[in-house]
DNA sequence: ATGACTGCAAAGACTTTGCATCTTT
DNA sequence: AAAGATGCAAAGTCTTTGCAGTCAT
């Protein structure tokens, strides 16, 4: 990643691109918003470096939303709101993410990531349902 | 659902099927089991009910693991322990499931579901990797 | 008759993969 | 040369949908 050359600017700048996005986005997204800076990239290459990055655990998938994944480029510990309607997803920072793992690993099992996902409706789906 | 009439007998029985099993199954490995006491359900069944029943809270889903979305009958909050590497789902009901949910309230959403989900490796995985 | 449930096959949507090309070492 | 990264198009999965047939009211 150091690494800079023509080689690995794509690379880097999905990462990048991902690093710097609130909007905790997918891969279709993410292509779509390299496009600009890089109009010949492909989907695949997005794909594929996602794919490196989550295996890396450079960044973490946030699972299926709405049937397509969705990423965070931020793999601090911290709770996330999904919109149902919307797809919308927020960072709960300081909700925090209790270790309840100690559960887990009496059983045998070795606990590497903990996720909490509150779902339901945010502020905007709301008003537009009053309408 | 009170009615078993031939006419809600699958229905009743992908409900029931998914009530009684503990492995937090997918709709093929539902229908897989279906299929024994009814050789001539379909998938297609099995997936429309699931929706279903999804949608109106009866069950739950657990979102996309490996691909594949799997559900839980049973809607009373409780954690999951998910493994990365067989793909196996398990409950912690002990661990619970702190309510979290006043900081996303706070920005205006409506919070209707709070899921934490614990990934790594089980017993039976970590057993595996040493030999 | 009318509305509801289902099977089947087709369609859809998202993601992965094979292969040729181009870069860097 | 050899290894790695990418684009393109094809293939692969999982899930949904259209339609005709069947059952219940």
């Amino acid at each position: 990643m150091e690494r800079s050359g023509k080689q690995f600017r794509k690379r880097n700048a999905i990462l990048s691109c991902l690093q710097h996005s609130r909007s905790h986005p997918s891969a279709e997204t993410l292509y779509e918003a390299l496009r600009q800076e890089y109009p010949d990239i492909s989907l695949a290459t997005v794909y594929r470096n996602l794919a490196l990055f989550r295996d890396q655990g450079i960044i973490q998938s946030l699972g299926t939303i709405g049937g397509v994944e969705r990423f965070d480029g931020d793999t601090y510990p911290h709770a996330h709101f999904v919109c149902s309607g919307c797809g919308a997803v927020v960072d709960l920072p300081e909700a925090g993410v209790p270790d309840c793992s100690g559960i887990a690993r009496e059983m045998g099992c070795r606990v590497e990531r903990v996720q909490m996902i509150l779902t339901g409706l945010c502020t905007d789906c709301l008003s537009r349902k009053e309408e």
